[in-house]
DNA sequence: TTTATATGACTACAAGTGTAATCAATAGGT
DNA sequence: ACCTATTGATTACACTTGTAGTCATATAAA
């Protein structure tokens, strides 16, 4: 599996939103689902397109024609490129640790409630 | 500040292991400690060169003439830019949820009894 | 002092990336 | 039936990135 780049991971993002439920989404959803979560950065629809090609092409989106659109969908599962690239930046950066990451994650803007709950949870889990 | 490149950062976090300490290290420094920690990858002098000079260009690593060559120091700071990284990666691929990226991490290597004790004692801070 | 070596400066170059424009076909509205 | 809007295909193009090679120079070794 060839590399995927920021941008397209930020169009590989939302085609996880909806990836369980359905068969995919056409161009245009995708674009709509990425100017929603898009504050300030704007996705000229070409440049979308193009994205999705380039998925396509490396293999990690794919198409099933419905008419004479395609819907696209996923291809790589979101929760082994998702773990991949956390170990990757707790290697790189954090030096494998998972604390210091977390501490990052928490000052700035603040971990809620729920997820502190979350991670005591998580801690109970794994010393047992 | 211009975008640093995943090679870049790999040369960026050996320059931040002495940072604190010292004026800064030579390149045959930086591409020593790149040969220690790179298992498995090779590491050619005039490619971590390449990368230095970049770096030097984008103005995340500063230069101080030392005889006849540089030492290298960060001009950026590893905790915010881990911070940003940490953030940016949670918000991508966790929709901005801690308790997932950790979750990641211990699933795969397993986190060392270190490290939960590290994030309960994180955790105890952060009700507080 | 001649020579090998280390170092920085400059150059190279293909592949990847961000960001789109143009073209062609088709479907939907009128 | 014709125009328009949508969609995929193809093309564009500068910038970045990975990965070095070459050149000039200065220093260290012999």
């Amino acid at each position: 599996m060839k590399r995927i780049s920021q941008s397209e991971l930020e169009v590989m993002s939302v085609l996880w939103l909806e990836a369980a439920s359905n068969q995919g989404m056409a161009a245009s959803d995708v674009i709509a689902l990425l100017d929603d979560k898009a504050k300030g950065k704007k996705w000229n629809d070409r440049t979308v397109k193009t994205l999705l090609a380039r998925l396509v092409e490396k293999g990690a989106v794919s198409t099933t024609q419905d008419g004479r659109r395609y819907l696209y969908a996923p291809l790589i599962d979101q929760d082994s490129y998702a773990g991949n690239a956390a170990r990757s930046l707790s290697d790189r950066l954090f030096g494998g640790r998972a604390a210091p990451l977390v501490a990052h994650l928490a000052e700035g803007k603040g971990l809620s409630d729920e997820d502190i709950a979350e991670l005591e949870a998580l801690l109970q889990d794994l010393k047992s």
